[in-house]
DNA sequence: AACGCGTGGTC
DNA sequence: TGACCAAGCGT
């Protein structure tokens, strides 16, 4: 059997070079795989260890968090960010416990229709947790194609469906192999390809990358823009869900009031949370994580 | 398809 | 020092 290009270099390199993360150990369960694989969505690893150990060490299993309210789920996700994320996990425990009988489902389209896993999602905990053969095409993966094999620094804003065939078309036959070449070509651009300064002088592919051997032409595209950040309705967000999450129980308004001094943009901010299922508003006027 | 959604580290 | 970036998703 003749692999696809590029498989051999990238899995030696990942055999020497892979970090030993706790969601990659053998004893990880599927559910660690998807715990970790949605505090990874615009986390750092480095952010997101010490929450994934606190919270599978409380929740072993998809039928432990689902039996609590979802408001600890908010809690326990600490400054993680985008804490919609949290409520996610644990709308998708209690699907888990009650559609799949408890255990985390193998079949793509099945993850896929659980809250807050998406296409990257479904793949990858399809893939790492079952050894399943799929496309997991991530930002770091992204990244290292458009290089490697179409020559550009940066890949489009936008995933396109030339990507996903190309992805495709470089996945190994045997779903096994196939899905150690996932998690290594995303390791890959993680460690070396990555978006700043990479280091192609350890890179595997260096003799093959396109880029580099059309002398890593500078990204000309569009501008992308930037986010900012400082004064925006989710720095709002934040800071008013940070006062819940430190709060032993329901806090009075005036509390929330002190963290935010524009009052429309703090009950603009405090709607949406509450839309959201962030926040609950009690009948006595007082605010709390959801129950 | 572009935008909103948190937070913190880096150069 | 302020952009940019980090294992995306839902609308």
């Amino acid at each position: 059997m003749h692999e696809p290009r590029y498989a051999e270099p990238v899995l030696t390199w990942y055999a020497e070079h892979a970090r030993d993360l706790p969601w990659r150990r053998p004893d990880a369960s599927p559910w660690a795989v998807l715990v970790s694989e949605i505090m990874l969505q615009q986390t750092p690893v480095v952010r997101v260890l010490p929450v994934y150990e606190a919270w599978l060490t409380r929740w072993p299993t998809p039928a432990d968090l689902a039996k609590e309210p979802p408001g600890e789920a908010v809690r326990a996700w600490g400054r993680l960010g985008y804490p919609r994320r949290a409520l996610n996990l644990h709308a998708s425990a209690r699907a888990i416990t009650e559609r799949h009988d408890g255990v985390v489902p193998a079949d793509y389209d099945e993850l896929r229709a659980l809250p807050g896993v998406g296409a990257y999602t479904a793949a990858a905990v399809a893939s790492f947790a079952y050894r399943r053969r799929h496309a997991v095409l991530d930002t770091n993966v992204r990244r290292v194609l458009a290089r490697v094999v179409t020559g550009v620094e940066y890949p489009s804003k936008t995933q396109t469906a030339a990507e996903i065939r190309i992805a495709e078309s470089l996945l190994p036959e045997d779903p096994p192999v196939a899905a150690r070449w996932s998690v290594a070509i995303m390791e890959l651009g993680a460690l070396v390809c990555t978006a700043r300064t990479p280091r192609c002088a350890d890179c595997p592919l260096v003799t093959e990358c396109t880029w580099r051997l059309a002398g890593k032409p500078p990204y000309d595209g569009p501008p992308r823009k930037g986010q900012t950040y400082a004064g925006t309705d989710r720095q709002c967000r934040g800071s008013l869900l940070a006062v819940l999450r430190h709060a032993e129980g329901p806090v009075e308004k005036a509390l929330l009031d002190d963290v935010w001094a524009d009052a429309l943009q703090r009950e603009r901010s405090l709607a949406a949370l509450i839309e959201d299922g962030l926040v609950d508003p009690l009948d006595d006027g007082r605010y709390a994580l959801p129950s």
